[in-house]
RNA sequence: GGUCCCGUAGCUCAGCUGGAUAGAGCAUCUACCUUCUAAGUAGACGGUCACAGGUUCGACUCCUGUCGGGAUCACCA
């Protein structure tokens, strides 16, 4: 079990290889300036440039320009001013490259005009095809995430978890990989008895159906009850004399839990058969909770069969002399050279751990699938120690893909309360949750009542499509690597920088765009999409040009957050593109425009904002509405 | 105590391998619906980037230390 309640912090960035093509300029504007650059070192200052010190950066909005260099680092080889140097170079790449329009220099920077005929020869593309799809890989990478427990149901914690995994499998493939998603459901032990217990004393054979509960909630609320119970017991035992620590064994109900955890390994037929019963009813209730997330996996492990994986493993390590035992036959590594500790493996009886059995499962998903090259752990930052324990073991045991191995850590989730404690009831449920953002949606919605015109299904399928992303995206826009605060009634806010602005831009834009096939400008969106760009007769508008350049900017920002694993990257950049789109809306005439030219470039910007936002929406996770 | 993470506007977060006057959203205030969806746009207000040193032409970014918050160091998972 990976996953667990809490939502803890740490960074790791050892990022192994890379997820995506590294070899391919994400950019292509740079992949054409750089050689350029180049050319321009050698000519002017017979140097050779190495393409790695080059950084260009989007030119600020204060000054003219669409890329600039900053000239300070080379001042050392031009033996000039950063004003003469930038003027050097700048003209160089004026005369030299054609889209290079013109340049202007202050103080060390040199800023670059790129031609519109550049912009708009992009612009075509990205109307015409998915930029945000890039080819094969050859890789085949698997994400494990959710893995929760079951003997509760899933709360805010998993939330962030599942969001997260899925966006990652998405982007991973949108980045070209072949994306296998996983979940390890830790099934059996001490805490799944508890339930087990509980239910059998005080349940009176209730079952969802005669409880009315969902499944995992009705399994959950045995847990409770086991441990009021236990609780009430050891409270007496401690006022009858006994110390507490003693009383905790002591308990009836713990003996109970204990005996039964033992009789389930023994396979005894009555206790397996009430397992399986009840962790049946939390599968019912789990599925319900992911159908709406929206999540998926292509396979599920399970630890009652894994749980058994590992030993062999251990016994190889010992052969191989990578493992020692100590005295009382418990197994142990020594991870003291890394600057980690000792750390026991299997216990002195035989019985594996926790660790025992991810290193098990972690050979047999190799196995299961030969072709796999990484997999990705995405757990909370409470388990970092734990995970460079078990790759550096992995790596000891000589396996050559442990290489491919990553552990995708993530902050903890805060409550304006504080921690969630699920013993103290602060836990925030998943489907409660869902349900708020539903309901805070509908109400939005219906005191706008712009959705006259939908059937009552059209309208909560709407509504379960907004709150969701407001949702997803307030959990998502955050990096993943820090803890984050849960702020309620943020999360369900439909304003700003939030998940349903970005839908709402994208609908207006679908309106905009039925319209104009309406008014048979274009005789279907594709055409609008696929016509002729004209720009002999205008300059393109700076709104223009800037919603141009944050579509460009796009497969590089994809890139990115298939190496770092970062949904958020894509979260802020896809709120920038559709701020730009707003503010050109608002400030440019489109139908209105009457310069047919004109006009349909700005179709075709439009549409192309339509379809990259959906992409990216889809890499999250996130679904946008036709209309809303 | 050892190891690791975090500290940016009142609040929540961006800030790319060091680069121009540190950016958004929320909140507060102002303006804009007889023009393509106002779930929108434009603007105002708001900062000793925890603190102190150091490296550098240049530090929110890198190094050291201090303070504050958190995680982890189980024959638990």
């Amino acid at each position: 079990m990976h996953v667990g309640g809490g939502v803890p912090t740490q960074r790791h960035s050892s990022l192994s290889p890379s997820f995506a093509a590294q070899t391919m300029f994400q950019d292509r504007l740079q992949a054409q300036l750089v050689p350029a650059l180049q050319s321009a070192f050698q000519h002017l200052f017979s140097h050779e440039l190495d393409v790695r010190s080059v950084g260009f950066q989007p030119t600020r909005p204060e000054f003219e320009g669409d890329l600039t260099i900053n000239v300070f680092p080379f001042l050392k080889i031009s033996g000039k001013g950063p004003e003469q140097t930038a003027t050097d170079i700048g003209e160089f790449l004026q005369r030299q490259v054609p889209i290079v329009e013109r340049f202007n220099v202050v103080k060390g920077f040199l800023n670059i005009v790129i031609a519109d005929s550049y912009w708009t020869d992009f612009l075509r593309e990205a109307g015409n095809k998915d930029i945000l799809q890039f080819p094969s890989t050859g890789r085949q990478v698997m994400v494990e995430y959710s893995s929760p427990n079951t003997n509760k149901p899933l709360h805010l914690g998993h939330l962030r978890n599942n969001f997260l995994g899925h966006s990652v499998s998405r982007i991973l493939k949108a980045a070209g990989n072949e994306v296998v998603r996983v979940q390890i459901i830790n099934d059996r032990g001490i805490h799944i008895c508890k339930s087990m217990v509980a239910w059998q004393k005080f349940g009176k054979g209730e079952t969802p159906e005669t409880s009315g509960l969902k499944g995992d909630k009705l399994v959950g609320k045995y847990y409770v009850e086991f441990d009021k119970a236990y609780k009430a017991e050891i409270e007496q035992l401690v006022t009858g004399g006994m110390p507490k620590e003693e009383a905790e064994k002591q308990a009836p109900l713990m003996k109970e839990a204990q005996a039964m955890l033992l009789a389930w390994e023994a396979n005894d037929p009555a206790v397996r058969a009430l397992w399986e019963r009840m962790n049946g009813w939390v599968y019912a209730g789990f599925n319900a909770t992911y159908t709406r997330m929206g999540v998926e996996f292509d396979k599920l492990y399970y630890e009652s069969q894994t749980y058994v994986l590992g030993k062999e493993d251990v016994r190889k390590g010992l052969e191989k002399g990578v493992f020692y035992t100590k005295p009382d036959g418990s197994v142990w590594v020594d991870n003291t050279a890394e600057g980690l500790d000792e750390k026991v493996l299997q216990r002195g009886d035989g019985t594996s751990l926790y660790m025992t059995q991810d290193i098990g499962t972690a050979v047999k998903r190799f196995e299961e699938f030969p072709a796999l090259q990484q997999l990705i752990y995405v757990v909370g930052n409470e388990q970092d120690y734990h995970f460079k324990v078990l790759f550096i073991i992995l790596k000891k045991l000589g396996f050559t893909w442990a290489e491919g191995l990553h552990h995708l850590s993530y902050g903890m989730v805060d409550l304006p309360s504080g921690k969630m404690k699920s013993r103290e009831g602060t836990v925030v449920d998943a489907d409660d949750l869902m349900q708020e953002v539903v309901d805070e949606a509908r109400k939005a919605g219906e005191e706008l009542s712009k959705l006259d015109e939908f059937s009552e299904e059209e309208k909560s399928a709407l509504y379960e499509t907004i709150g969701l992303a407001a949702l997803k995206y307030y959990l998502l826009k955050v990096d993943p690597k820090k803890r984050m605060l849960f702020d309620p009634a943020a999360s369900i806010d439909l304003q700003g920088h939030t998940g349903p602005f970005i839908q709402y831009t994208y609908a207006r834009i679908k309106s905009l765009l039925r319209k104009a096939v309406e008014l048979s400008v274009g005789s279907s969106q594709l055409s609008v999409a696929s016509g002729p760009l004209t720009t002999d007769n205008h300059q393109l508008l700076p709104e223009e040009r800037a919603v141009i350049k944050f579509l460009h900017q796009f497969p590089a920002v994809l890139n990115e957050a298939a190496t770092k694993l970062e949904p958020s990257t894509i979260a802020n950049h896809t709120y920038e593109l559709v701020k730009a789109y707003n503010s050109f809306y608002q400030s440019v005439p489109v139908m209105k425009e009457e310069d047919p030219d004109k006009q349909r470039s700005r179709l075709v910007l439009s549409a192309a904002v339509a379809t990259v936002t959906k992409k990216a929406m889809w890499c999250l996770g996130i679904g946008v509405p036709e209309r809303m």
